[in-house]
Formats: C-alpha cells, sequence, structure tokens
RNA sequence: UCCUCGGUAGCUCAACUGGUAGAGCAGCCGGCUGUUAACCGGCGGGUUGUAGGUUCGAGUCCUGCCCGAGGAGCCA
C-alpha cells in the first residue's frame, strides 16, 4: 500500500513513493511526455508521465485527462529544479477518478462577470484559495483573541422581532404568519449578555438589505462583535486596536505564502501595532477641511472622506466622538459636549475605510428610552434592552469588526466580493 | 434611486466617417522526452443582449426595455 501525501508536505517524501488524490490544474502534452500539475487543496505540484515507463494505458489515461478532472496519482517524488516548487513526482499509476467535462475557467484572462457566474468554480483558482485561507486565519485569530482575553463567545439570534435599527433595511421573512428580520447586528442581545458573563463576543452572519453598489458592501457579511460591563469609550478603544493588531500580526506569521502569493506589499502590515493614532471627529474635520476637502460638520463620513483621513497616517487610526446626529441611537453622549457620542470608528488605510464601528452604550433607562422615541422607534420592541437598564445598569462598550473589509485590507484587494465564498451583493445572488 | 461605461464565438477582445463579422485562448484531429498561461500544423465554432426605427444596406446611427460593471447616495 503506498502512502498518501498532501502537496504541502511534499519535500518530506523525497525518493519515497506516494499517491496524491486530487484534481488536475493544468497539462502540457509533449506527445511522450505528459506534465500534469496536479493541485490537491494544499498545493500544486507536476506528475511526470512518460509513455516509456508506464503501461500503455496508464499513459492513456494521462493523455485524455483534461482540466479539472479528478485524479489519484501515484509515483515516486523527486526533486527537480525544473520543477514549480523544487519537486516532482514520477508517475507509476494514474487513475482518472472522473473525467472533467470541457472546463469554463481557463488559464487564461475571465471577466469578473464570467467569474462571478462561475463562483462555484473560481474557487478552486490558487487566489481564490489564497483569499479562502486567509479568511480562515483572520476568522481564527479573531476567536483565538477574544477566547484567550477573558471572552466567552454567546452566540445571538438571526431571526429577530423587530428593527434594532431605523434607518437601515432589513430583509423580512414569514415567521408563521409573523414578519421576522434577518440580524443587522448581535449587539444588542450582547448587551444582555455581558450581565450574565462580564465579556462576550458574538461572531455570524449579518444581513443588510441596502442597495449599496460599492466595491465595500455585501447584503450578507460577517461581523465579530465584543462586548464588555462596566468599559467605557477609552477601554474601547484598547480593545481595538490591541485585536486589530493581533489578526494582522496572526496573518503575517501564519499566511505569508499567500500573501505572497496575492502579491501583497506586506510591509504596511508589518506597521499594523498598537497604539493606534487617535483623533476626535472634530480633528478628523479639520484635516478634510486642510486638505481642501468640501465637508460639512455634522455629516458622516464619505468613502473619500475616510480615505483622505486614513491616508495620514501609517497604521489604522481610531476617529472618535462622533456627533450624535449620524450614530446609532444608543449611543452613550459625551458628558462634557452632549452633541456628541462616546463613539469610535476604526478606519484602514490604505484607502480600505471603515473596518470597526463601536463606543459606549446608553446606560441610563430614561435617555435611552428618550433616544428611541426620537428615533421613532417601536418602544414596545425594546422593552427587554430597556430591562437591561433598570436591573444593574453599568457603563458598557463594544464594537463590530467587519470580516469582509477586514480580509479586503490585509489581502490588499480591489473588491470586497472576492473575501466571502458565496458573496451575496445587489441583483446578484447566484451561485 | 442617480451618474458613467459596457453587452460581438465557450472565454478575452477586434471590426475606420454605416458597406461580405475576425483573432488569440479553450474544444476536436495530428506532431513533439523537460514543459512552466508550452510550441507547431489543421478543423469546427455567430439570431452581434432584446424590441422597434432610420437607411439601398446597421455590430456600427436613434428610441424603449433587459442584463452587467464601476461609482455615488445609502450604510450600529
Amino acid at each position: 500500500m503506498v502512502e498518501r501525501a498532501c502537496v504541502e508536505s511534499i519535500a518530506q517524501h523525497e525518493g519515497q513513493q506516494v499517491t496524491i488524490k486530487g484534481w488536475l490544474y493544468n497539462k502540457t502534452d509533449k506527445g511522450k511526455l505528459q506534465f500534469l500539475l496536479v493541485r490537491d487543496g494544499t498545493g500544486i505540484i507536476q506528475a511526470v508521465v512518460l509513455e516509456d515507463d508506464v503501461p500503455a494505458q496508464t499513459f492513456e489515461a494521462a493523455q485524455m485527462a483534461t482540466q479539472e478532472s479528478s485524479i489519484i496519482v501515484s509515483g515516486t517524488v523527486r526533486a527537480d529544479e525544473r520543477a514549480p516548487g523544487g519537486y516532482e513526482l514520477a508517475v507509476t499509476e494514474l487513475e482518472v477518478v472522473q473525467l472533467a467535462e470541457p472546463y469554463p475557467i481557463t488559464p487564461k484572462e475571465h471577466g469578473v462577470s464570467f467569474l462571478m457566474d462561475h463562483r462555484h468554480l473560481w474557487l478552486r483558482s490558487p487566489r481564490q484559495q489564497a483569499i479562502l485561507k486567509i479568511r480562515a486565519e483572520v476568522i481564527r485569530a479573531c476567536r483565538d483573541y477574544f477566547d484567550s482575553n477573558g471572552f466567552t463567545l454567546v452566540d445571538t439570534p438571526i431571526l429577530t422581532p423587530a428593527a434594532c435599527e431605523g434607518t437601515s433595511t432589513l430583509f423580512e421573512t414569514d415567521y408563521f404568519g409573523e414578519s421576522a428580520y434577518l440580524a443587522q447586528s448581535g449587539q444588542l442581545y450582547s448587551e444582555a449578555s455581558i450581565a450574565a458573563l462580564g465579556k462576550v463576543y458574538c461572531f455570524g452572519p449579518t444581513f443588510r438589505a441596502e442597495k449599496s453598489k460599492t466595491r465595500r458592501h455585501l447584503l450578507e457579511f460577517w461581523m465579530v462583535e465584543p462586548e464588555m460591563a462596566y468599559a467605557d469609550l477609552d477601554d474601547c478603544m484598547h480593545l481595538a486596536e490591541e485585536f486589530v493588531a493581533y489578526i494582522v500580526q496572526s496573518v503575517l506569521k501564519n499566511r505569508k505564502a499567500q500573501l505572497e502569493l496575492l502579491g501583497r506589499d506586506t510591509t504596511p502590515l508589518e506597521r499594523v501595532e498598537p497604539p493606534f493614532p487617535r483623533m476626535t471627529y472634530d480633528e478628523a474635520v479639520e484635516i478634510l477641511h486642510s486638505k481642501g476637502l468640501d465637508f460639512q460638520w455634522g455629516d458622516d463620513f464619505g468613502a473619500p472622506d475616510e480615505t483622505a483621513l486614513a491616508e495620514e497616517f501609517e497604521r489604522p487610526v481610531l476617529v472618535n466622538r462622533y456627533p450624535t446626529q449620524v450614530k446609532a441611537f444608543y449611543m452613550e453622549p459625551d458628558p462634557e459636549r452632549p452633541e456628541l457620542s462616546l463613539s469610535v470608528d476604526c478606519l484602514a488605510p490604505e484607502g480600505y475605510g471603515e473596518i470597526i464601528g463601536g463606543g459606549q452604550r446608553i446606560a441610563d433607562r430614561d435617555l435611552l428610552l428618550q433616544r428611541i422615541e426620537e428615533h421613532d422607534l417601536p418602544a414596545q420592541a425594546f422593552q427587554w434592552y430597556l430591562d437591561l437598564r433598570r436591573y444593574g445598569s453599568t457603563p458598557h462598550s463594544g464594537f463590530g469588526l467587519g470580516i469582509e473589509r477586514t480580509v479586503a485590507w490585509i489581502c490588499g484587494l480591489e473588491h470586497i466580493r472576492e473575501t466571502i465564498p458565496f458573496p451575496r451583493m445587489l441583483y446578484r445572488i447566484y451561485p
């Protein structure tokens, strides 16, 4: 019985007879010599089939195998400078498990629309594999950071009874005759969980039925949201910078090869160490004005504004104390300037924009109720949320980090759609 | 919802001021013992998104619609 090996650790098997189970990535037919590029999910190795060295039917199998056919190859691992990756397999046996039909995605250029229609196949390309690997590492780092720092994972519901936020559009679904909505955030539920466990986080998909059509928006995306009892805005900002730096450093440490495959210049990432530069909204507005941008105090920043602010710094920047009017109803007002909220956004460098939004939440029941009414929200739906301010309310804060925007930034991608296996975008839900 | 650009072979694209729709890749056939998106020779491949209009003649010009891309607005 020949030992099964994976391409990733093929060097350990030099001189040995091994079996690799995978797919035919590409092939060069040289007549009596076939070069098969075989990928197995861990890497790509060149398998060499010589007509004189194998039975006729094995050579025929190599000749007829098409791109993306599932194949099992056995042979001896040998080092060879001419082989991509430095090692190749001298094939003695080859089985075509399924002969693939002509594969739509050739090793040539393709347009975005075509690739998106074939996303289920596009995922197999080396570039997409690298992004998926980095995404998985980002998620692992998120969990690892919170699990190691006293946070408990507390899942929040995806089906929710009412709008958490008035201005956002929710996906509505039928709940046995009642209306239910897909969650836009787990935060409100996490505010309940902190009274049980102190520091919690939730991690799941969120849904926003906004007709946004930009490179930074998805209708379904993943968000990780920590929430802490007895924590103020400064605690929140401190957590944010430690957390973001941990994610970036984890990817740099564990996914070097994938970053290189993507052609990512890692020097800007290597600078992502705490503390991050901080500025108030007021200071940010001054910077925008000094750069000649037409910006009105009291508005929220648009994408060009975020880019202009972020390019002032080499590290992510924490912009805090936004006007109450541009932030959510539950933001704690600044005691020194009640027109401002104790809120913070983290803007990623290199034009990637907001990756974190959060801040300190209102602790006082009466003020919270007043804000709910000011925002024309149904107070009845928020009774449980108001209860949290009746039974042991504390100053508390937290934030949400968008996984896809973070992955896009770390990978240096043009568009967020490549950061999630099956992106849900405006007018695109297939495949 | 708005603005801009686009839709021609399976894919990526070309086709001058309107005049016989073409190339590379992929596919198929043949050749090649070191290829790296291999190369060489051959073959097949089209309702030019759609409906109408102008014209002797429309891929090309005009109008509506559909679809896509980029951006804006929107966006705990």
